[in-house]
DNA sequence: GGTTTACGGTACGCACAAGTTTCGATACTG
DNA sequence: CAGTATCGAAACTTGTGCGTACCGTAAACC
């Protein structure tokens, strides 16, 4: 408490709503309109604040998307089926349950691609979207590994590539659509399992 | 000739150099700047030709890009050097030696996911950056497949997303950076084969 | 109560691109 | 030569977002 109120800087204190307000918005915009569609107009408007609002806070576009991607803090919570077929089953699913429309699927290629040449934001979304998930994904693996379900000394980075490659690829080429993405990703894992030597 | 003359509506012709020079420019601004960053007015400066020429033939941004993507006509030679793995390897070769840079390996990715929304637009792209690629892998899959170089029964279109998708996934990732894409491709092409499990 | 800063809202000047139109010159037909 | 449609270039309207500045009001401090 002292120390709050003896830090705190003269005037009415920056609201909270506010914050909240801007970061949704712009959230929520990222996800429809992508980085470059994004204009600070669309997130006032949506937001209901006023524009000297959001640039006290932030100096342009970009770091108001690197904020607000920022406080986005997925729980990714990890499985522990006992299997890793079962666990990366798993985790493809509440991947997918997450983002069920073609739309939501693309976001991650779109916000990757649509921030290449911003470096700092690009590392942000890289963190967020790419770098966290392949953390889980890594500890599954490794799990595997020491169960006895994978050959020993497997890289596990070109593993989660061969793994998530072909998925987000085949998002890419198809626009986001797809029957059952679990089951292909599962088959994509059957077929790195078995090889496909004669 | 006698058709080309009874054909030929009055007026001056269009001019061919008008028409070549809109689609180079085209062309070298969609590796610059993507598909949502061309703009009609930077094609007109670099193409040194005036507004009206271009909108004579195109109503709108789309079909100006449309039409020059469909003048790409990329030899694309399949190589024959009586292996599968040999022949992949020149297929990436030949493939990486046209795109050295950065910038232009993150094309194809760019390009597509930025026409998402713009149907005919995307559906141009998919088939002259993707389908154009993978008609030819499914070629020399084939034909690997004949000679026994793979397990009999093997979905080949399955085969194509484990081949490309770890790659153009970590094209993304990295923003287009990678020391040795070819070593990385082959890398990939043998673990598929030899499978991952203990 | 006086001072300070933030609030939502609005107006403004600037830049830039979309398209349309006009210009004099040019190329081809009949 | 007359007619027509093109050419590059430029002017022009319209639309949109950027970033700044200014309202009157509100919330904190001393």
């Amino acid at each position: 408490m002292t120390a709050e109120t003896a830090s705190r800087p003269p005037g009415r204190p920056r609201s909270a709503e506010a914050d909240a307000a801007i970061a949704g918005a712009t959230l929520e915009l990222l996800v429809e309109e992508g980085f470059q569609g994004l204009s600070i107009e669309a997130v006032r408007r949506r937001a209901g604040v006023g524009k000297a609002t959001i640039y006290r806070r932030f100096p342009d576009k970009s770091a108001l998307v690197r904020a607000a991607m920022e406080h986005l803090h997925a729980s990714l919570e990890l499985p522990d089926t006992g299997t890793l077929r079962g666990d990366l089953e798993a985790v493809w699913r509440s991947a997918y349950a997450s983002a069920p429309s073609a739309p939501q699927r693309l976001m991650l290629v779109r916000l990757l691609i649509e921030a290449v040449g911003d470096e700092k934001t690009f590392a942000v979304f890289r963190e967020t979207l790419v770098e966290r998930r392949r953390t889980g994904l890594r500890e599954l693996l490794q799990r595997g590994l020491e169960r006895g379900e994978l050959r020993p000394g497997t890289d596990l980075e070109l593993l989660i590539d061969l793994l998530a490659g072909p998925i987000i690829y085949r998002f890419l080429i198809d626009a986001g659509e797809m029957e059952d993405p679990v089951a292909r990703a599962m088959q994509v894992y059957d077929t790195l399992l078995e090889g496909l030597k004669p």
